[in-house]
DNA sequence: CCAAATTGGTCAAGTTCTTTGACTAGAATG
DNA sequence: CATTCTAGTCAAAGAACTTGACCAATTTGG
């Protein structure tokens, strides 16, 4: 939400990130669809922030911002697909960690070259110096604003 | 969609950008909100992409990457709330220009005060000239990213 | 140590959002 | 003009997401 500019207002800084972004997200959806894994864009975004090692439902519904149950669902679907596999979590008995599975590493390897694909575009659009501190500022910006970390 | 990173990879650019839009999009609406606009997050987000001239249906849907049947039932919802209003385009009689209400300019004042304060936070953290390069940046990369250009 | 409060997760039901498909009316093309 | 294209709507179905109630395991504090 950053709504319309009265003339002459600058487009926000807010959207000027979104519009990247969902063109990465298309394009890398695209291309792990086209490798024959028809996951959808939700799915995909709950997908996109589980952790290596694992990752608790609370944590994964957190870093996406939709509901527990929301982010319950989903992974349901991608367990049922076969991209995660739910184990218990040896720290909390109520736990359970969200693990990736080979079949969704396989996933994974698509979107990540179809990623740097992408990033790569857009550091031959930026140059080497201002893509490497675009990146920087970026991080510096997940600090405030990340309730994740 | 970026989907994790198999160790040691970073963070992709496109989730870094997302980050940050999520927590400006998400306070501006609940400014937005606690001022007596009780719209939604999807509303919103066809409502800012809405230009002062007043938008086609299917600019709209474009630019918000959504269908025109979904763009168009976000509309009727914002219209039925006194937000946007539909007028005959004097140029196209098939077409309808939608535009922002005295009553959508109050809320759009309200988004613009909370989206300031949010992007002085930022420009705190990170420095005047890395802000304004970070601007840059993100318009530079939208030449090659928006549709709707 | 145990009662109370908190946290991780599920079940159920309903709402909101979004899509596919089929269609009408006006505009552009040739 | 006839054809093709574009703007938008209608209808129906499906996907995504929420609120509310709940259970079990963990943590807290007396």
């Amino acid at each position: 939400m950053t709504i319309i500019e009265p003339e002459g207002t600058p487009i926000s800084v807010g959207v000027l990130m979104l519009i990247p972004y969902r063109h990465m997200e298309q394009r890398v959806l695209a291309a792990v669809v086209a490798a024959g894994h028809p996951i959808t864009l939700a799915q995909a975004r709950v997908f996109q922030r589980l952790d290596a090692g694992g990752s608790r439902l609370t944590e994964l519904a957190r870093a996406a911002q939709v509901t527990k149950q929301a982010a319950g669902f989903l992974v349901d679907e991608l367990e049922r697909a076969g991209y995660v596999e739910r184990v218990a979590d040896p720290r909390d008995g109520r736990a359970r960690l969200i693990r990736i599975t080979p079949r969704g590493r396989e996933a994974v390897a698509v979107a990540l070259v179809e990623q740097q694909r992408i990033e790569a575009e857009w550091e031959r659009h930026l140059g080497a110096r201002r893509s490497a501190e675009l990146r920087r500022s970026l991080e510096a910006l997940r600090e405030i604003t990340d309730p994740w970390i």
